[in-house]
DNA sequence: GGATGCAGAGAACGACCGTTCTCTGCGCTC
DNA sequence: GAGCGCAGAGAACGGTCGTTCTCTGCATCC
């Protein structure tokens, strides 16, 4: 119930219900039954449900960070280290809950309604498109391959979420693949010139 | 007014109002107003909200595929034909109510709670991988271009949406071109080996 | 120990949802 | 011209939404 922390409790419930189910099939009646915590409360902690919303999306943005940047500090090379984005991607689409990209269903839903929720899917792709840029420049590859990049990762997220398929991940890879050699076809010390698929 | 045809005018109407603010933000006195059918008649036509946001899908279906199409018919080479894809986004991206995929956007919104708004976001992505997986293997490319090509749609989609900018579909028939050729690189008659772009 | 205040449980509120029903009036039929 | 029936306008229905309020009980402080 973790009593510790009930803001950070009720965001992680809000997440998982929402995420699930879309954000206006959820009730904040349901919200206190599953979180837990009482209406009034859930009102003293959030003014609305709207900020619960941009608090979850928060969360969410500050998670997708966490987990690719992680996974990139994790591969050798600047080249491994573009493509390790898209062994994140096959490694979420793989959980029994993925229904694809909480920024890209929330705008869907509220992009319209709300310029906050637009803005924070905004941001929030704005920011990924920024690293992958910063991961490209490393590498030493032209500009333009951080957003044909991004493109990929965006399409395999809602290819995969709508089909309910993981394989749109190891598409992406190996597109990804394909746009990285001919970007920086050179001898680079980089690379064995073969796959760079990990283990 | 389009009085010949009342149910399709309710469905071009349903179409404007749920792109542009989302199913669940236009009310059924909405739609009746915007439209000008009374109540009785609308469910007289349709027997419940639900199928007329089906019959909005089936008819962005249709007109996505005839957009489609007449745009890759009016291309020249296999090879130009699998570009023309993105040059209908582009023209797609530029319109002002341009709001990003209507099937992404009611599949985040309402996938989870509604089977069959989910399985028609399915089939109108399915149908679309095979159409192109043609062109592709029209085009004698091999057999994994065609899901490639169709991520880089995808995620131009959303990221146009997103973004609110029509960039993306450029992005991403250029990152369409390094994968034909690198799937393609042939002496193959089609192509005098440089960009395609016409016009 | 009695007064005070805060928190939980849940009822209540007004608004709006999708859907149905009532009532009115107009246009046909014979 | 009288009777019939269908269609439009909009009220009404039950339900649910986000949000607020009331009431109860318990812990705390002098």
């Amino acid at each position: 119930m973790d009593p510790t922390d009930p803001r950070r409790h009720v965001v992680e419930t809000a997440d998982r219900l929402f995420y699930a189910r879309g954000v206006q099939a959820v009730g904040m009646d349901e919200l206190r039954q599953a979180s837990g915590v009482p209406l009034k409360r859930l009102y003293a902690l959030f003014p609305s449900k709207e900020e619960i919303v941009l608090a979850v999306l928060a969360r969410r943005h500050a998670l997708w960070e966490e987990g690719v940047r992680e996974r990139v500090d994790r591969a050798g090379t600047p080249r491994a280290r573009l493509l390790a984005v898209y062994d994140h991607l096959a490694d979420w689409f793989a959980e029994d809950s993925f229904r694809g990209c909480g920024f890209i269903n929330a705008f869907g839903e509220l992009g319209a309604v709300s310029p906050r929720v637009a803005e924070a899917a905004r941001a929030h792709k704005r920011s990924f498109q920024e690293y992958v840029a910063g991961l490209v420049e490393a590498a030493g590859g032209p500009r333009e391959l951080g957003p044909q990049l991004c493109l990929l990762a965006e399409g395999a997220q809602t290819t995969a979420a709508i089909a309910g398929t993981p394989e749109a991940a190891a598409q992406a890879r190996r597109a990804a693949e394909v746009l990285v050699r001919a970007a920086m076809p050179s001898g680079d010390p980089d690379e064995p010139a073969q796959s760079t698929r990990e283990a």
